[in-house]
DNA sequence: TTTTTACTCATACTTTCGGGTGATTTTACA
DNA sequence: TGTAAAATCACCCGAAAGTATGAGTAAAAA
């Protein structure tokens, strides 16, 4: 349908409106700006500056990493807490069974450093509600009940380094 | 080096040297396309597209490649509660240096155990404003904002296991 | 002996966390 | 193409964490 095909491209017609809305209000201030000597490269330079930080902002929103897991076999299990020095080992199996997602797992990390939910937010380009529900689940998965218990629990069960 | 300075700064260079000659191509082509009813938008969409672009490919290209994480089979052996044979070196100089004292000390390793206030309080039969006092001066000794760095700065630092 | 330091505790206040609930949107998959 | 899981976001509310300030006490250092 054509509101489905509204929808799905969504980001793509955002990003039209937006350049066109862009280009009338550019349009209004060089009849201002034109007055001053230089005034053009000027103004070609801020629309350079806003499109490039539009073109980041698009790449960044728009490539998903692909990251796949994929399970074969599963051999025995126990962790090893081997006093690592730069050579940290994902222990597969425990990530599996813990259940926890990609986002889960990124957000645990973020956490790990010590980063308060804001922050992380502010990182993944998410908002902090939607941290607070991933590390929800994450204390939930890991079966504790403070981040401080989840990064602990994780350290040993070399989720995270 | 300034040649080496170059080699590092090799994207921005480029990004600048490219910005440079697009302007100067750019005040060429006016001249001719002005004459065009609407050039001026145009001039501004070909300029939006590239840039764009251009900003899709710096954020490509200075942004870690996504990671792919895969488990084709995993061969571990049993370690069994080898339980670490306890090769936990305090960094004694750290310590000195961080100016933590000893119920300082006592606290932030609970705090790395993932307990509470309250249950630290509970566990060195003192209050819970005495365990927040204790807290907030080894954020400051060690120069962090919350419990979770504090614990991986002290990690880091060797202070705790 | 005086001073300093560590430890203790309190009150009041602000910020951050975390639980609970519900909802929409993507994505993957059968 | 429909369904299930994952990801996103919002709002409320209580608990926990953290800040600021002041103060009393005991032990160590001067």
């Amino acid at each position: 349908m054509l509101l489905n095909f509204l929808i799905r491209n969504k980001h793509v017609i955002i990003y039209g409106i937006s350049l066109a809305i862009l280009l009338f209000v550019m349009r209004w201030l060089q009849l201002r700006l034109i007055i001053f000597n230089h005034a053009f490269e000027i103004y070609i330079a801020v629309i350079a500056l806003i499109f490039t930080g539009l073109g980041i902002w698009l790449a960044l929103k728009l490539t998903k990493p692909k990251v796949e897991i994929k399970v074969v076999e599963q051999v025995v299990e126990r962790v090893h807490q081997v006093e690592n020095t730069s050579e940290f080992k994902l222990n597969e199996t425990a990530l599996i069974e813990s259940g926890l997602s990609k986002r889960e797992l990124e957000v645990l990390e973020l956490m790990a450093t010590g980063l308060s939910n804001q922050e992380i937010a502010l990182k993944l380009f998410v908002s902090l509600n939607t941290i607070k529900t991933h590390s929800s689940k994450v204390f939930e998965k890991l079966d504790v009940k403070r981040r401080t218990q989840a990064v602990e629990k994780a350290k040993r069960l070399s989720l995270i380094p």
